[in-house]
DNA sequence: TTTGTAAGTAGTAATTATTACTATTTAATT
DNA sequence: AATTAAATAGTAATAATTACTACTTACAAA
């Protein structure tokens, strides 16, 4: 594959947020840079970087997101605010029910779980306003 | 909330099926049985129904699908031909973890295992060809 | 260093999935 | 039967993504 300085600014974008951003998002970023980068070679390099393992995509309900963090990870989701949180927590499942049971051969793992972060979760230990 | 035959309609064929099927497979179906029956009704009534509880919306890659099995479960993806498998089984996670180290307080979770399904993984017990 | 060439890009058009709108129909109540 | 607000059909609009095409550029060979 050929370099594209466009390809090395949209990897640069991604890899420097933790925010799990969306292709408009990585666009508009990527303008300050590229002022006349086109939407079209954010969308296409997008899918060039995910193919060659450069990053990795999330769908997030109706959204697509993308994340710089390719290390086998998984995702806290907050049904308040809607941030995504990495965690290096490995999900325990029953691998020998699923081969048996089902006939199936695991390869990967997706995991999200819903709740409640810092910002939205019950204050445990004191209440600043009671 | 009002009776509408449309809507019985679209239930019915989600829940007559466990193919996940998307909304355009849906209006296909449902209009087998009310002819004249509108896309808009059928994306109405889908994002009523996922609403009341009587199906559920399942992001499966850059798709959306629907499922008329309501009870708390997961899913199997084949990575060869994409069907989606509902599986009985809960992840175990280190929840104390969760709630410590991320201050996040979990309330549910959306599990995919990806792999191969029995048609496509590698037989175990005979070869047929060879 | 020029030159050939195929990969990559910008800009725009097209496509797809979904939502919004509006006049008409219908379930349910009086 | 008359009333009325919810639901529908049909169509238009929107948003996200992909396709297309003429132009540009990386890079290899002469």
């Amino acid at each position: 594959m050929r370099y594209s300085h466009q390809r090395e600014v949209i990897k640069d974008v991604i890899c420097s947020t933790k925010s799990h951003p969306t292709a408009a998002w990585i666009y508009s970023q990527a303008k300050k840079r590229v002022s006349n980068i086109s939407l079209g070679t954010v969308y296409r390099n997008l899918k060039t970087l995910v193919e060659i393992g450069s990053i990795r995509v999330i769908h997030d309900s109706n959204q697509v997101r993308y994340d710089g963090n390719i290390d086998g990870h998984h995702h806290l989701k907050c049904i308040e605010c809607g941030i995504l949180i990495d965690i290096d927590i490995q999900p325990v499942f029953n691998e020998k029910k699923i081969m048996d049971e089902y006939d199936f051969e695991p390869s990967d793992e997706k995991f999200f779980i819903l709740g409640k972060c810092k910002k939205h979760n019950e204050p445990k230990t004191e209440n600043k306003e009671l």
